[in-house]
DNA sequence: ATTGACGTTTACGTTAACGTCAATTTACCT
DNA sequence: AGGTAAATTGACGTTAACGTAAACGTCAAT
């Protein structure tokens, strides 16, 4: 008799809203591949518990999860999103890693605000480029009407 | 008595204000390598003159470098960069390709806006990590002018 | 005539971020 | 108990975006 550990109800406490997850679940949630959380584990941005061999996953490191993700889609590294990472947990700190995690900190600050600037700007002319298209596919239409 | 041709002025019209521009002059202004610049062309997304041998770069080159390089700060690939170029001179669209280059505009969009809250969103913690690097930092020097 | 700064092509090297097996173990269901 | 689905580690493969080096041509100045 086996109690079923991944996903949800523990022998303990039986908490109907689950609160752990195997390596599966979270791939499905996250819509990305075993493979691709097991190498983030190897880099260091996971940390997962363990249940003899298998991997168990909880709300933190979901949390992570998205943390790395959102770093992704910004463009930064693996090894910057741990450096932010780093950051988080960061009442650890000497007084000269403080003062290098604020200059970081603005590094980063500095960058997202330039990405947003380009957004705008990228934005801007997309639409500008939707519009051309809109009427250049008005004109065709009303030629191939005759 | 050769003139010099792709810093400046050349020999039939004197324009002052640089109008061709070497390689080594665009590497410097965008703070890139020849490399890179090679290597954009080769992919296809620059196309400058030639002298004999030699590229020729002006205005438009410049313009499109820019569009280049603000793509790559927003995490798009030099294809999907190629791409929005192409979308840049679609008058020259069939119907079919036009309504093709509306999708990927859309995609595009939506893409951007999920950064820019992406953005927010790290602003946010950064600030949140920046405050607390700062209150610790108060607690140590405090601490240390004992 | 040589030197030095720049340009050219060709080609192989490198790094990050995974993909893709393969061989094996573990978990779960009936 | 036995079968299947899912998990594990390990290793090699892959792609994009350049870096780096070699081998050479061009031009201006010394």
């Amino acid at each position: 008799m086996h109690p079923k550990i991944a996903t949800g109800e523990r022998p303990e406490q039986d908490q109907s809203h689950s609160i752990n997850f195997s390596i599966g679940d979270l791939a499905q949630e996250f819509g990305i591949t075993t493979r691709t959380i097991r190498y983030y584990e190897q880099q260091g941005l996971l940390d997962p518990e363990r249940h003899g061999i298998q991997r168990l996953y909880q709300r933190r490191d979901k949390i992570r999860l998205k943390l790395i993700l959102r770093g992704k889609r910004l463009g930064f590294s693996l090894v910057e999103i741990a450096e932010m990472i780093a950051m988080y947990d960061a009442e650890s700190g000497e007084i000269g890693q403080l003062h290098y995690f604020l200059e970081r900190i603005d590094d980063r600050k500095q960058r997202l605000i330039q990405q947003s600037h380009d957004i705008e700007q990228t934005l801007a002319a997309l639409s500008r480029i939707e519009q051309g298209c809109r009427e250049q596919l008005a004109v065709l239409e009303q030629h191939s009407r005759d």
